[in-house]
RNA sequence: GCGCCCGUAGCUCAGUCGGAUAGAGCAACGGAUUUCUAAUCCGUCGGUCGUGGGUUCGAGCCCCGCCGGGCGUGCCA
């Protein structure tokens, strides 16, 4: 029985080069947050942490970066909010470099102009000389169980939602500063490995040693034909159920034959995966499958039973877990240990191996259930690893089906296809694309210079927006929600899509490079960069740390997603409205390019999509 | 039946700790190119935030009821 079906799998940087100037003398966002607090407080008698707790964004960057509602202090002080505001404003000292502003019931920190794009082009040299964004994990490790497919299958479509949550989840992690164990829960063990192995034998005519010398031909087609070719097999010779299951009983008995051809089976399986993964950037530390649990499951049911909360229900071994919810199965009737067992066995001996403070499952919606029961039943034990588990989960990848209606999983629809297959359709469609669109430019304007790209580069830009396009299809929402795969809109250059983040990121580059060096921080004269569209890049960068800790909280990959269409969003409308080169500013805003750059080229890294300097 | 998730513009979605006029994208319509990539930008149109109560100075957000949808729910994984 294959664990995880369909339905339910588990499922850099390219900084400029120029050593960055040491931050001096400089004053971030949070810190500018905590001085505005203090000038609150002290005038209010408030507590600091209230005060900075009720310190809010205005709605309009031209209010200010920051504000703090009077509304509450309405009743005790007997007054109204905005002679409040007021009051506060006539008495309390504003910050270096700023100016308090009453509006309404509000007192606004507003900054002098350049402030805050100094801010931005610091908090990116100081995030950049770490090389970690935040730091608020530090000393911390976090386990990531992602993807975690069915050995001997081939990934399709909807893998990549498990895959590329879990891969930005271990970046972002990293990018605050934890020490991260990126684990994958492979599927590798059940009767499914009986069958194939009795395929494997039927293809040589059930002469082991031929089939054993034939393994090395073995592919990943290779088993997704025996897999698939299985059910047609039996039906015409029923036989072979049961015999399946005995190979698998042998396999379990680890006779040699078996064990040779399931470890050359798993062997090309990860290979095949690796292949795949490569491709969005997911990376893991351990490929732990479920068989590598099997020989810790008698003693994981023991130490149930020694916690006095194991129990006999119906023939079967149970552990209750709650007046709401059905107990959590230990143990079949027949004596067979369950996925819940597994998971169990592998949630103490992972914890103890690696000692990480936060485990994390990424596994779809549908397996809330599951968690829970299982989470439990650890709290119960005692089980110190108990209170770090985390059920990520995600809603569903849905196709459109011939009436138009959005569907699970179909290979009609596209979302059973096989996810390279999907990778390098997405890939081949950006291609065309790119080259039509180099021969209207042309036609266009036939004076000006075009960029031209070799058939390599083409390869490699398509590569990199296509696939970069399918995996932020899947990131830009909240992960609760379903997604719908829809090859026009995902690959579009309009809209809340992977190829407008990269083309923001092309133009950036494409400036620096025509524009040479950059000017260091300290000649910078900031108050050149003070248009709306200049702080708005500046202000929504100077938010990239205190934005990457909240999606890190809420294990949100799609609050970076966000970040990075705001930050394409500010860049395109920067670089639409003030020209960069040959203008006075030009340093200045240089340096402001070169920053908003390194920013987008994190979040991009941190999502799984590959940055390209030309498009 | 019970449990979990969801319901915001025609469509797809944001909305932080309860805070200022509920924001984007697509679609539709109208503009912008002697300009570093127009794959862009700017504007117009579009909302009883499913619904009825409650808490609050203030609710899309918190609490309760109801309606609608999805997923799950004892020997699969």
């Amino acid at each position: 029985m294959p664990p995880r079906e369909l339905s339910a799998p588990r499922e850099g940087s390219q900084g400029r080069g120029g050593d960055p100037a040491p931050v001096r003398g400089g004053m971030d966002v949070t810190e500018l947050k905590t001085r505005f607090a203090q000038a609150l407080a002290t005038h209010t008698g408030l507590e600091l942490g209230a005060v900075e707790a009720a310190i809010a964004r205005p709605p309009d960057l031209a209010l200010g970066v920051f504000a703090f509602p009077c509304f509450p202090l309405a009743k005790t002080l007997r007054k109204a909010p905005p002679a409040i505001a007021a009051e506060i404003v006539a008495s309390a000292q504003a910050p270096e470099g700023t100016e308090l502003v009453a509006a309404g019931g509000y007192v606004n920190l507003r900054l002098q102009p350049g402030i805050l794009a100094r801010q931005a082009v610091e908090s990116v040299q100081a995030w950049q000389t770490t090389s970690r964004v935040s730091g608020s994990g530090v000393g911390r490790t976090v386990l990531v169980d992602y993807s975690s497919p069915n050995a001997g299958k081939e990934l399709v479509y909807h893998h990549i939602r498990s895959t590329a949550i879990g891969a930005a989840l271990c970046r972002m992690y990293e990018a605050a500063g934890w020490k991260v164990e990126a684990v994958n829960h492979l599927g590798d063990w059940g009767t499914q490995f009986g069958k194939l192995i009795l395929m494997w034998l039927r293809e040589h005519g059930m002469d082991q040693e031929a089939a054993l010398a034939d393994l090395p031909s073995v592919t990943l087609s290779t088993l997704n034909r025996m897999y698939v070719g299985f059910k047609p097999a039996a039906a015409e010779d029923p036989a072979m159920e049961e015999e399946a299951r005995l190979w698998f009983a042998r396999l379990e008995a680890k006779e040699a034959f078996a064990r040779t051809c399931w470890e050359r089976f798993i062997e090309v399986s990860i290979a095949a995966l690796n292949e795949v993964y490569v491709r969005f950037g997911a990376k893991f530390d351990h490929f732990l499958g479920e068989s590598f649990y099997e020989d810790k499951l008698e003693a994981t049911i023991e130490r149930i039973r020694q916690a006095g909360i194991l129990e006999e229900s119906e023939g079967a071994q149970v552990v209750r877990v709650g007046d709401d919810i059905p107990p959590c199965l230990i143990r079949k009737r027949d004596g067979a240990t369950l996925y819940a067992t597994r998971d169990l066995a592998a949630a103490i001996w992972r914890h103890e191996h690696f000692g990480c403070d936060r485990a994390l499952y990424v596994v779809d919606a549908g397996q809330s259930f599951h968690f829970r029961q299982v989470f439990e039943v650890l709290r119960r034990m005692g089980e110190p690893c108990a209170h770090g588990c985390i059920h990520v989960p995600f809603g569903l990848v849905l196709g459109k089906g011939e009436d138009g209606n959005w569907s699970k999983v179909s290979t009609r629809s596209g979302t059973g296809a096989p996810l390279p297959d999907v990778m390098d359709r997405a890939a081949a469609r950006i291609r065309e694309t790119m080259v039509s669109l180099a021969e209207k430019r042309a036609l266009e304007n036939p004076s000006r210079e075009q960029d031209s790209f070799s058939d390599r580069e083409l390869d490699q830009v398509s590569e990199a927006i296509g696939v970069g396009a399918l995996v932020f299809n899947e990131l830009k929402s909240r992960r609760a929600a379903d997604t719908r795969f829809d090859l026009d809109s995902i690959l579009s250059f309009e809209g809340d899509t992977g190829p407008y983040i990269q083309y923001a990121y092309a133009r950036l580059s494409s400036i620096l490079r025509k524009g040479g060096e950059v000017i260091a921080p300290e000649a910078a004269r900031w108050s050149l960069l003070c248009e709306p569209e200049t702080e708005r890049v500046a202000s929504v960068v100077s938010q990239f740390p205190e934005r990457l800790d909240a999606a890190v909280e809420a294990n949100e990959p799609s609050v970076i997603a966000q970040f990075a269409l705001e930050l394409a969003e500010a860049v395109h409308s920067f670089t639409h409205h003030h020209r960069v080169l040959e203008v006075d500013a030009t340093p200045e805003r240089m340096l402001l390019v070169e920053t908003a750059r390194r920013t987008l080229a994190k979040a991009l890294t941190l999502l799984g999509l590959t940055p390209v300097e030309r498009m």
